[in-house]
RNA sequence: GCUUCUUUAGCUCAGUUGGUUAGAGCAUCUGACUGUUAAUCAGAGGGUCCCUGGUUCGAGCCCAGGAAGGAGCGCCA
């Protein structure tokens, strides 16, 4: 017989008929009832055993994280909690699982701390929890290219290994073949990249969009999707050291485009996770709902994880400048009672405490603000004719902060040199990227999206540890 | 990197003013029961009290240093 995933054998209406399920044991109560899971539903089957006649030696093999295979009748289920089950006729033990082992392990039947289930990432997928969490970032994945094609635009596989580090968008990971212990030097005694691999010093990248922006001039629209890598030292629930980045990148888009593109993007996602993760959000999202019901009021969400989704997909992100901004936070409760632990002031990189200020207290939506001080923001972002600011956006999500940034790009051949000179960025090594502008340059815009801040948010998970299935982060690169 | 909190059984945690044999629930094992939904009942096993040093007649508890983890901040996506 030929095997049935779960999740097709809970849509089945065949009772009366027979299947083969195979899957992990969940639990195994009243030497009776078998909860089997195989991953493509949150969903278990359930196995009904007749033990009185059933071979004692299967039986005990049966346990917690035991793999089975399971030939019975599906029949309506004489029980409350499912609609229908498994009338065992027979079971095949696949793979065992010893109990005293397993009781080290996160695959107790009992509830754990996420700290411990990080512990072991390589068998907390096999929880409800992980199971929901890694389905739906796969369907976040999945939207995410299905919105750009449908929509003509082209994935571009930009490269993982690059000789630039030109934006500047933090420290970097060194790529070489040397030997870390003897090294070849240069006359002068420094270390000779010269002789390493690729003949030059290289590193991981930390961001597709210099190579992006090529793409577009000539494709019109694209996308990158991939790994992207920073040697930050961050400590905090929304940094890893290696993670996933969205970067769309349009030809003749402004800012204004760019911020109607990510905001239908946004809230595509969230439509996508709405409408086809039923399931897991649900779990989810009853889970959220049990732990705030044990914290103090305060630190409950106002809204619960389903109205946060629906509220991204049916409200309009609220759009105001930099400069509205800075206003906005003059006039606020907390910057007169002097709550603010860093001043606001015209120029200054506003905070943590102010952005969340803004989305969490002020105007209680995602929010994008634009048109930065030029001083702030990156040398390639376009100058706007005030010449203080850039035409840059980023947008600010409740509990997750910055999870968008993006800009119009400097298209301006002369401006976007001068640029070079006033960030110190070398000309010279750039002369590739500065060829767009000199050949048939046009407005262009696009932003990047981080791909585990995304999942955080339709989750309602608060560590980013905690969807990324082997998270890297400072002093951990386990499994 | 900075601030702050935490570290006691496989897990989650309690442990009084420094006092003799360190506890609970869950998990595991044994037995009973058997249409259960984190099954129930009875019993059992299970401890480097994070590490190092100090104070003390005596330290899980006090002091110093260190490590790991959480939360917040900075850097950012």
């Amino acid at each position: 017989m030929e095997r049935t995933k779960i999740i097709d054998v809970l849509r089945s209406e065949a009772t009366g008929s027979d299947v083969l399920v195979k899957g992990w044991v969940r639990s195994f109560r009243a030497n009776r009832f078998i909860a089997l899971n195989d991953g493509s539903t949150i969903k278990n089957i359930q196995a009904v055993v007749d033990f009185e006649n059933f071979d004692e030696a299967i039986l005990k093999k049966i346990s917690t994280g035991a793999a089975l295979a399971v030939t019975g009748t599906l029949i309506a289920s004489q029980g409350s909690g499912q609609a229908v089950e498994i009338q065992v006729k027979e079971i095949e033990v696949l793979g065992e699982a010893d109990p005293e082992e397993l009781r080290k392990t996160v695959m107790q039947p009992k509830r754990h701390s996420l700290e411990f289930l990080r512990e072991q990432a390589h068998l907390r997928f096999r929880t409800n929890t992980f199971g929901a969490v890694f389905r739906i970032r796969h369907a976040v994945a999945f939207a995410i290219h299905k919105f750009f094609n449908d929509r003509g635009f082209f994935y571009l596989h930009t490269p993982i290994i690059t000789g630039s580090d030109a934006e500047g968008a933090g420290e970097m990971f060194r790529i070489s073949t040397l030997d870390p212990i003897n090294p070849p030097l240069t006359e002068d005694g420094e270390v000779d990249y010269k002789q390493d691999f690729f003949g030059k010093q290289v590193n991981l990248t930390v961001s597709g969009q210099l190579e992006a922006e090529l793409g577009a001039m000539a494709l019109g629209q694209v996308y990158t999707f991939g790994p992207t890598f920073r040697a930050e030292n961050s400590n905090t629930s929304r940094h890893l050291a290696e993670f996933w980045m969205i970067e769309p990148e349009v030809a003749f888009n402004n800012l204004k485009d760019n911020m109607d593109l990510t905001e239908d993007f946004l809230k595509y996602i969230a439509d996508y996770v709405l409408t086809n993760c039923e399931d897991d959000l649900q779990f989810l999202h009853d889970r959220e709902v049990k732990e705030d019901s044990q914290k103090p009021t305060a630190e409950r969400n106002e809204l619960n994880l389903m109205d946060r989704l629906k509220f991204v997909v049916d409200n309009e992100f609220k759009r105001l400048t930099y400069t509205e901004a800075i206003e906005v936070l003059k006039r606020s409760k907390p910057y007169k009672k002097g709550k603010f632990k860093y001043d606001v002031e015209w120029g200054i990189d506003l905070q943590s405490e102010h952005e969340r200020y803004l989305v969490e207290k002020e105007f209680k939506c995602p929010v994008i603000l634009t048109d930065y001080p030029s001083e702030i923001k990156a040398f390639y972002m376009r100058q706007n004719d005030d010449g203080k600011t850039v035409a840059a956006m980023d947008v600010l999500f409740p509990g997750i902060g910055e999870i968008v940034g993006g800009s119009q790009r400097e298209e301006r051949l002369d401006m976007l040199r001068k640029k070079c000179g006033d960030f110190n960025v070398s000309e010279e090594e750039l002369d590739w990227y500065l060829d767009t502008r000199r050949f048939g340059t046009a407005e262009h815009a696009g932003f990047g999206l981080g791909f585990e801040r995304m999942v955080m948010f339709v989750t309602g998970m608060t560590n980013i540890r905690d969807v990324i299935p082997f998270p890297r982060t400072p002093q951990n690169a386990e499994f």
